[in-house]
DNA sequence: ACCGCACCCTGAGCGC
DNA sequence: TGCGCTCAGGGTGCGG
C-alpha cells in the first residue's frame, strides 16, 4: 500500500480539486469494514460542508471542513484517491479493464470498490475513493473530539531525529525493521521504505532493535529521509495498486535497490538478494552488505 | 510492557 | 479451464 511517500503525492495532487470546494453531494457503498464511521451518517455530516484544508499526518490524510470538524482518511493497502477524469488505465488490473466497453477503458466509472464519491460544487472533477481489500478507513472526527488513531502516532517520519529513534530502540528485543514500522515511532514509514532505508544504511532488518548502536540510528534516519523524499520527487513507488489522483505511476519502483527483488543480484557487491519474514512481513536484504 | 500472531478483505499469478 | 495455493505497500486486538 501507499506509504508515505504516496499518500504524499497523493495529498499534493488531489488538493487542488478539494480544497476551497463545496461537498453537495457524497455517494458511498454499504456499511462495511471500511466505514468507521456509518455511511449514511458519513453523507449527512459531509453534505453541503466547505473542504477548508487538507494535510498528510503520517499515512492519513485528514480533510479540514471548518468550525473544526474533521474526515480522517486511510488508503490501507489498496486505496485509491483520484479524480473521475482519470483514465482507468492504470486503476484497474489489465483483466478487469479488458472487461470492460470501450468507452469505460477511457473513462473510469465508479465500480463495487469505489466506496466513496464527492460530488464538487462549481467546475472540476468529482473525487473518488476506491479500496478493493476495504483495509482503508474513513471516519468522522467532530470538532474537540480527539481521535486515538491520530494520537497513537509518532513523530512524522520526515521530522524525526535519531536520538528519537535510539532511545525508542533502548531494551527492545523486536527486529529494527519491527520499530522502524511500529507508527508510534516513525509515522509513515511502511514495508518498502524500511527495506530500503535499511539497506541503505547497511544494518540487517532482522538484528535486535537495542543492538542497534547510535551511530547506526543516525545513519538509518538519514538515509530513511533521503529515499523518502527522492520517492515524493519521483511520485511514489507504483508496485501493485498504487497510483497518483490522476491515474499515474510513480517513479520510485525503478529505484529500488532490494525491495521486491529477492533472487536479484545486490546493486552494490552482486551477491543475491535474499527475502524473509520479519515482523511478519516480507523483507528484502543483502546479507553481504547489512550486518 | 512487550511480543507474536490471527484477523479484516479481494484479486492476481502460478503450478498442476 | 479450473482449482487450490501463495502473495500483497496496513493496522488492530488478543492472549501468553
Amino acid at each position: 500500500m501507499p506509504e508515505l511517500p504516496e499518500v504524499e503525492t497523493t495529498l499534493r495532487q488531489i488538493a487542488p480539486f478539494l480544497v476551497g470546494k463545496r461537498i453537495e453531494r457524497v455517494t458511498t457503498t454499504a456499511p462495511s469494514y471500511f466505514f468507521i464511521t456509518p455511511p449514511a451518517e458519513l453523507r449527512k455530516s459531509l453534505e453541503g460542508r466547505q473542504i477548508e484544508f487538507l494535510e498528510r499526518v503520517g499515512k492519513y490524510l485528514v480533510l479540514g471542513l471548518g468550525e473544526g470538524d474533521r474526515l480522517l482518511l486511510h488508503l490501507g493497502m489498496t486505496g485509491q484517491l483520484f479524480s473521475s477524469e482519470a483514465a482507468s488505465v492504470r486503476l484497474l488490473s489489465a483483466t478487469a479493464r479488458a472487461a470492460l466497453p470501450p468507452e469505460e477503458q477511457i473513462h473510469f466509472k465508479p465500480d463495487r470498490h469505489t466506496h466513496l464519491q464527492f460530488e464538487l460544487a462549481g467546475e472540476g472533477p468529482q473525487v473518488y475513493f476506491r479500496d478493493v481489500r476495504k483495509f482503508g478507513k474513513v471516519q468522522w472526527i467532530a470538532a474537540g473530539e480527539s481521535n486515538d488513531r491520530l494520537d497513537r502516532l509518532g513523530t512524522d517520519a520526515l521530522e524525526m531525529s535519531a536520538e528519537e529513534l535510539f532511545s525508542a530502540n533502548r531494551g527492545r528485543r523486536v527486529a529494527i525493521k519491527a520499530m522502524l514500522l511500529d507508527q508510534s515511532v516513525a509515522a509513515g514509514v511502511g514495508n518498502i521504505y524500511a527495506d530500503e532505508a535499511l539497506f541503505l544504511a547497511g544494518v540487517r532488518p532482522g538484528r535486535a532493535a537495542k543492538r542497534v548502536t547510535r551511530v547506526e540510528c543516525e545513519t538509518i534516519v538519514t538515509q530513511l529521509k533521503r529515499v523518502l523524499k527522492r520517492s515524493i520527487e519521483t511520485g511514489g513507488s507504483s508496485i501493485s495498486d498504487y497510483v497518483a489522483p490522476d491515474g499515474s505511476d510513480g517513479g520510485y519502483q525503478d529505484e529500488r535497490k532490494v525491495y521486491g527483488r529477492k533472487g536479484e543480484a545486490c546493486l552494490v557487491c552482486g551477491n543475491e538478494i535474499k527475502r524473509k519474514l520479519i515482523a511478519q512481513r516480507s523483507t528484502h536484504y543483502c546479507a553481504h552488505c547489512q550486518r
